[in-house]
DNA sequence: AATTGAAATGCAACCGGTTGCAAAAATTGA
DNA sequence: TCAATTTTTGCAACCGGTTGCATTTCAATT
C-alpha cells in the first residue's frame, strides 16, 4: 500500500537508482533529475523505507533504550531527555523494559533481531552482565548512570558515587551532626555500595563522629518510609544520608508521622535532585546529579561508538553539587 | 558480521527455504531437517533478522508509542505498563516524544519510514489531529486516555471524563460541601473541558450549592500550587475538584503553606490515583482511573486493528471509582 | 508391488531499497 | 573541432529474508 521507490521512478521516468540517489546525502545526481524525482515523490507522498535501506547500509538508526527503573520518578525526566535528544539527532529509541527480566539473553536477542545500531542501558541498579552481553555481541553500548571502574568493560557515563558519599558525609559533619547514618537502597545495587563506601570513609575518619548504616529494600517511597519507621523505633541518628531522593521522601513522611520535625529533630539529605525535591512541601536538601549532561554525553558517546566500534571503553564522570534546601540545619 | 540464514543453510546442508521454514510458525518442515537446522543455528548463534523478514511479510511488530506527557508522574506507570504488555505480546515499542512537536507530519513520516504496524497515542491533552493523521495514513491507531466521542474517528480507550466530573460533584455534595469549585488543567485540554462539563452539570442542578471554576496552566505540581495560592487570596470554596492528582498535590502544598488544614478547612479531591496519591504524607482522596485496564485494552484493540485495518472505530470507556482517603471530610 | 495422496524440499522470484561498475552524457582544455 | 576528463545514469547484483510452485520423498492403501 505505501508508495515505493519503483513507483516514483516510473512516474519520474528515471531509473530506481536515480530515485535512491536523490534521497541519499552526497550522491551524484544532476539538478534536473533531482527536480523530476522530487516532484514525483511529492505527488505520490513517497518516503523511503528506512528498514529496507538498512539492509544494505547496515544502519537502522535504531537505538535500544534499556531500563528497569520504571518506578523512580527521576526516570520520567530521564526518558524525556533521552527520547528528545535521540530524536534531535535523527535516532529512534526502541524502548526495552527490563523490570522483570533477569537474563540479558532475551533482550539481547530481540535487539539483534531489530538490528539496533547501538544500545543505552539506563540504570543504576542493573548488573554489569547486561552491558557486557552487548559488548560481547559487538553492539555498541553505553551504560548511563552506571558504575565507574578504572578499567571499564563498556562505556560508562555517570557520577562518582563514592565521591557523592563523601560529599554527603562532609556536609552532615559541617553542620555539626555527630551521629550520622547512611540509608541505602538495595544492598546489591552498585550505586548503594559505592555511596556507602564514600560516606563511611569520611565519617569514620572524622573524630567524634558516630556512624551507622541500614538499607531499604528498593529505591522507592514505601521502602524509605518503612525503613525510617524501623529506625525511629531504636536509637536514632541526628541526620541521614538517603541513597536517593524518593527514599528520602519516604523517610520524611515517616518522620512526620512520628511527629518529629525536620530539620530540628532529624536532618535528611538525598541524592538526585529530582523534580519533586523542589516541591515546596518537600523542599529536600540533596545532591544534584547532572542528568541532562549525563544524557547528552551518553548519546554522544554511543554515536562515537557507532562510528568506531573498536573504540576503547571510556568512563565519563560528572560532578555533583549540594543543593541547599530545608531538610538540614544550617552550617553552624 | 551477524550470522545470516544463508550461513546456517550452508552449515546444515539444506536450502535457505528450509532454514526460513524452521523459524516460521506453522511451516512445513520434517523433524529431521528441523533438528539439523536448529543445531546449526545454535552453533552459529543465529537469530533471524526481523527487519529483513518484515519486507516480505509486511509486519514489523513495531508499535509507535506516542506521547507528550513526560512530566506527569502517572505516565511513568503508563510507560511501564505499556512497554511490558507490548513486550509480553511480542511487540516492540518505538517511543516518540511529542513534547515540543505541533505538527503531526514529522512523527507520522518517521513512523512510516520505520513501517510500524500500528500506533498508540497515549495522551489526554493531545489534539485529535495527531490520531487523525495516522488514520489518514492508514496506520492502525488507538488513542489511549483520549476523548470519548459518539462517532469516534479513531479507536479510543479511556474513561468518561464527563461522568468523572459528575462523580466528583456528587461526592462533594454528599459530604455536605455547599460551596464547591472545579480547578482544571489547561483550558484547551479535552480532559479538562469534559471534566468541567460533568462537574458543573451536577453542581448547578443541586439546590443550595454554589459552584465556581478556574484553571491551572498545566497538569503539574507548580501550576496547581500557583493556582491554589491565587484562589486562597480571594473568597475560597469549601472543597475543590482538581482535574488531576498532581494538580491536587500542588494545591495541597499551597493549602499547607497557608496554614490551613485538610480536610478541616478545605477539602480536595483529585483524579487518577497515581502511586503518589497513596503516599502516607499525601493520602489524597481521588477518582481512580483504571490505567492497567485501559492499557491492556488499548493493546488488544491495536492488535485487532492490525488484523482488520478496516475495523470500525470503537470507543472503549472504563468506569472510575472514588478512592476514599483523607482529603475530604467524611459523609455527614 | 503398484498406486495414490500428503508432506517435505528446493528453485527462483520477490520485498524495497543500495551500490559497484561500465556506458553515456556533459564539461573541459587544447 | 576533437580528445580527454569528469559527471550522471542505468544495469544488475546484492542486503536477509519469504513464499508460490513444481518436484521429490515418504507413508498409506489396495
Amino acid at each position: 500500500m505505501p508508495v515505493t521507490l519503483k513507483e516514483v521512478a516510473a512516474k519520474a521516468g528515471v531509473s530506481r537508482s536515480a530515485v535512491s540517489r536523490t534521497f541519499t546525502e552526497g550522491a551524484s545526481v544532476s539538478l534536473k533529475t533531482r527536480k523530476k524525482v522530487e516532484k514525483a515523490a511529492n505527488e505520490l507522498g513517497y518516503s523511503p523505507n528506512a528498514l529496507a535501506s538498512s539492509l544494505t547500509t547496515g544502519r537502522t538508526k535504531l537505538i535500544g533504550l534499556i531500563s528497569n527503573n520504571f518506578h523512580n520518578p527521576l526516570f520520567l525526566e530521564v526518558f524525556d531527555l533521552f527520547t528528545r535528544s535521540l530524536q534531535d539527532r535523527g535516532l529512534r529509541p526502541l524502548l526495552v523494559n527490563l523490570s522483570d527480566e533477569t537474563d540479558p539473553g532475551n533482550s539481547l536477542r530481540m535487539l539483534r533481531q531489530y538490528s539496533v545500531d547501538g544500545a543505552i542501558v539506563a540504570s543504576s541498579t542493573l548488573s554489569p552482565e547486561f552491558s557486557k552481553a552487548f559488548r560481547d555481541a559487538r553492539i555498541p553500548v553505553v551504560h548511563s548512570f552506571g558504575r565507574f571502574a578504572n578499567a571499564p568493560y563498556v562505556h560508562v557515563v555517570g557520577i562518582d558515587n563514592v565521591e557523592c558519599g563523601r560529599m554527603a558525609a562532609r556536609t552532615l559533619i559541617a553542620r555539626g551532626y555527630r551521629k550520622i547514618a547512611f540509608m541505602g537502597g538495595p544492598r546489591e545495587a552498585t550505586s548503594t555500595i559505592d555511596r556507602r563506601t564514600g560516606f563511611l570513609e569520611v565519617a569514620k575518619a572524622a573524630p567524634g563522629v558516630a556512624v551507622s548504616e541500614s538499607y531499604a529494600t528498593a529505591y522507592s517511597f514505601a521502602a524509605g518510609r518503612t525503613e525510617m519507621q524501623r529506625l525511629l523505633k531504636s536509637d536514632r541518628a541526628e541526620a541521614y544520608f538517603c541513597g536517593d531522593d524518593v527514599l528520602s521522601i519516604g523517610a520524611l513522611s515517616a518522620i512526620a508521622s512520628a511527629n518529629l520535625r525536620v530539620p530540628e529533630d532529624i536532618g535528611v539529605i538525598g541524592l538526585n535532585d529530582m523534580e519533586m525535591a523542589r516541591w515546596e512541601n518537600i523542599n529536600l536538601t540533596t545532591i544534584r546529579q547532572p542528568i541532562s549532561q549525563i544524557i547528552s554525553s551518553s548519546i554522544e558517546l554511543v554515536m562515537a561508538a557507532l562510528d568506531d566500534p573498536e573504540r576503547h571503553p571510556e568512563a565519563r564522570l560528572y560532578a555533583c553539587e549540594i543543593i541547599e534546601r530545608s531538610t538540614l540545619r544550617p552550617i553552624q
